[in-house]
DNA sequence: GTGAAAGCGCTAACAG
DNA sequence: CTGTTAGCGCTTTCAC
């Protein structure tokens, strides 16, 4: 009549269906220490046979530590960071750690909860693409957790290791292409935080003797509506712009919506061009000219750096490369 | 000299702060039980002064009960799984619920593997788009696991509460739509395991008098590589098909890109529906008509339910919608 | 209202 | 080679 109340398979279970002790079975199980081969075969045998599972609970608490890695991303609805968890999933799994996932929203206020909720399940090393600001990460590094940040470092944290893309690099080639089709007034829709490539964005178009107008730079959360709002508002009041680089992915659909809602041809009308090649850039009409950024790569760098995490751990920079189709073309 | 070993704050550290006994510190960061506002007061501040988190793991081992929830996507990479998976973390993040999130590839191996990292990391509830055949869940259900499916029910676990779509009737409103612009040869370009849907593709075009050819339904398994090679294996040898219906998000890309390496124009020369709205179908050319599944929602139901999971839960079925853009066309 | 103590499942000394 | 034992950090009786 009674609920089959489940009780765990304890180790103690194993023991004692394998008459030894609970030592024992430890150690035959996690292949420390020594034990005969009679018994050991018979502790797998009881364990096979119960079904045993060592409870990492348990272990944890007594080792403590726990292995785990927490991974904490702004969206895993965008492609970039879908494909970067993927690269840190494939680590992870390989090497047999579990990964707890958290989505931030870029909010800073979710990502310090975040933070400590991680810290009370003892995970000990984190991948970040962080939102906020040095602070947040105070309780992290008091904790005692590993932790390397992915896509963007963060100011005042520059000791901590970062797994990037080479911003200046990708900026530079995208702007040298643009340039080299005949384009003076070319746009820049970042999103909020992208202020490396914004820096680099001056710096190019700087060093290509291009003017650079500053309302021609315009920044958008990290949501649709607002790269909608910001690539309409740009398209539709800066009718003498004549190329826009789009600094991620959210921002390049955007572009092309907007584009297409207000009648401006790509790329007859104003030549567009995206960081990170997702694969609807190849699909889009035209098929969209972009700076692909090894997006999984990324991620498994990362998971890789935060495993092994030797005593200086140093970041590392990835390259970007241009994939020219066919939303570029010359200046009209 | 010494490296300051990090040694965690424990309840005991700040009950001696506080000057009370561990019991009582428990008591009042969780709540439960009773103390005087005087000693109330003292705790919360020593808890804050030294920046305290209570463990976890230790809370757990004793309660003998993980909170978490395990989550098993084929793909973090598929905009469909992604998205369910949003819905999954907006519910889990809200209830405070960790989330341990894998991946299976759709490989009923690490499927299994990964239901037994969770059975030992006490994860008392997982939420999974299942891969293997109902063997695979036997560890789960025999450690108590509380369980939903997603997406798709496992056969021979009708027990077990799954969220899925309405095949069916999205099937069926495909196919009618084709139907009505005068298509009779159209094909279907299936998923391994999408049976469900493959049934209900039949029984629709036989109840419109549409002939059902089996060599127009294709298979493919859940990589680019192999829906590609599906889509254009179709495409080529059949040229007598009309219309084709994508199973997933997956083989409409292909569809697209197979279409477009062998010429053959979408719509004029053959209709494209597919299953899933994802953001580049607007972008795509032509707009992608599609049928719209509510992958977000499908990943939060899926999580209330894994979280109430009262007595005899029983699972939800989703309704799709057609949304029509541009790439269907009467028959040529 | 509050503290002492037991014990969750496990591993790491330490004896035998 | 193997068993006994002492905790890991926490919650929960159970006395006081």
């Amino acid at each position: 009549m009674r609920m089959s109340e489940q009780r765990r398979t304890t180790i103690k279970d194993v023991a004692e269906a394998a008459d030894v002790g609970v030592a024992t079975v430890s150690r035959v199980l996690s292949g420390t220490g020594s034990a005969s081969p009679a018994t050991r075969e018979r502790v797998l045998a009881a364990a096979a046979r119960l079904d045993y599972r060592p409870s990492a609970l348990g272990r944890n608490l007594r080792r403590r530590r726990t292995g785990g890695i927490g991974l904490l991303i702004p969206d895993i609805t965008d492609s970039f960071y879908a494909r970067l968890a993927d690269g840190v999933l494939a680590c992870a799994q390989s090497a047999g750690e579990p990964v707890m996932i958290g989505t931030t929203g870029d909010d800073p206020e979710r990502e310090a909860e975040l933070i400590g909720s991680l810290i009370e399940e003892s995970v000990e090393r984190v991948i970040a693409v962080p939102s906020g600001d040095g602070e947040m990460w105070g309780p992290a590094f008091r904790a005692g957790l590993g932790v390397v940040f992915a896509e963007r470092p963060v100011r005042g944290r520059e000791d901590v290791p970062a797994v990037v893309t080479d911003d200046r690099s990708g900026v530079r080639t995208a702007v040298e292409y643009l340039a080299a089709l005949g384009h003076r007034r070319v746009a820049f829709l970042a999103r909020h935080g992208q202020e490396q490539r914004v820096r680099a964005f001056r710096e190019a178009m700087g060093a290509l003797g291009l003017p650079v107008d500053e309302e021609l730079i315009v920044r958008a959360r990290a949501t649709r509506d607002s790269a909608y709002a910001a690539a309409a508002g740009l398209l539709h009041h800066r009718s003498d712009l004549t190329a826009v680089l789009a600094g991620g992915n959210l921002l390049g659909e955007a572009a092309v919506l907007a584009a297409r809602e207000l009648d401006v041809r790509v790329p007859r009308d104003v030549s567009l061009i995206m960081f990170d090649d997702v694969p609807w850039a190849e699909l889009c009409w035209p098929p969209l000219t972009v700076i692909a950024q090894p997006a999984q790569d990324m991620g498994y760098r990362a998971a890789e750096l935060v495993l092994r995490q030797g005593r200086r751990t140093r970041g590392v920079v990835l390259p970007t490369e241009l994939i020219v189709r066919g939303s570029c073309g010359p200046r009209r």
